[in-house]
DNA sequence: CCAATCTAGTTTCATTTGAAACTGTTGCAA
DNA sequence: TTGCAACAGTTTCAAATGAAACTAGATTGG
């Protein structure tokens, strides 16, 4: 079947299939765009700070809290990751010394966790440089279009989530 | 330093820093977005058709050219992978004959792809449903809303592409 | 009270991934 | 020519990832 003597170098352009065009299909674009964002900020907080995507979350979830502390279950529904991935992030930062962990003293399985000052000092330096790139990615919009953004985005994900077919795969149950 | 003596357990909700609400931070809310949907499309592949996203990927740019052929290198960039992924895609393909390779006679460093009839099977029948999940991802959304959304996207991407080249002395201010 | 169950978090193991090295081919320049 | 850089694609190896098993503590029904 379908030898190969049969096949053209160049061909006319009519699709077989309509109305699929790889770049115009909506998961690829996002997939693509949110690949050039987080590759972009991932060297970001690498470089200048020696600390990857996840910790960096946790670094801005803390940060954001004052001296409030979280559990590992509770980072893991406000960062979006699931807790094997916190679980890791965690013992990275333990030994570079960003967050600190007390054993929680009502529910000894929850650790509570906190910033150092080290890693509230990466915090305020950190904080302000991703401000600045998400003001720099966003700087071809107006103030409506912003307005736009934020709209689509939160219609998509409330969409995306009800769509989502496993339900045990992720968080979600942060009611 | 920062005795575990000093912190509380609980605090009030002032931020030490302001702005930074990772809820609120455009990167993280796309690779949310992007992942969520992923995983969904992902499931829907591999579930239906035994494949995985790069393979869709190879499936969609081939099955919308025709009888045109593409070597890898013109698929890494129309898919935008890289060309170790595609290499690897195109590696397990062939195994389950999903494309044809045939060595370039002008060039024969490239490899000419094709579908297979098996492959092209596939993507008669995967591309009907990626446009409906597509559809549905999107139903929340008015015309207005969807042409909007194509251009906030084009934005967007356009300026994560020109943040990415930069030395590491483009993202210290926000100007 | 205590077995069974549930929850928080960690670890293990197999797979995937990415960067860099590598193979084979082409183009180019002396 | 031949020697060398560039290119297309593959492979290798170490690190990242995810699923499932596991540990330890908390809860609950009898």
């Amino acid at each position: 079947m379908l030898p190969s003597s049969t096949r053209r170098k160049t061909a006319s352009r009519t699709a077989t299939v309509p109305g699929l065009n790889l770049s115009h299909f909506l998961p690829y674009r996002v997939s693509v765009l949110s690949n050039t964002i987080s590759q972009t900020v991932a060297r970001l907080y690498e470089k200048r700070f020696h600390i990857t995507i996840p910790e960096w979350r946790i670094i801005a979830v803390l940060g954001g809290l004052g001296n409030e502390t979280l559990s590992a279950g509770e980072i893991a529904a406000a960062t979006a990751m699931d807790k094997v991935q916190v679980s890791r992030a965690i013992s990275r930062m333990l030994g570079s010394e960003l967050i600190l962990r007390e054993a929680g003293d009502t529910d000894r399985r929850k650790a509570l966790l906190t910033l150092t000052a080290k890693g509230l000092e990466i915090y305020s330096e950190i904080a302000p440089l991703a401000l600045a790139y998400e003001a720099q990615l966003t700087s071809a919009l107006d103030a409506d279009e912003m307005q736009q953004l934020n709209l689509l985005l939160s219609k998509l994900q409330t969409k995306a989530d009800e769509l989502t077919t496993a339900p045990e795969s992720r968080i979600t149950r942060v009611e």
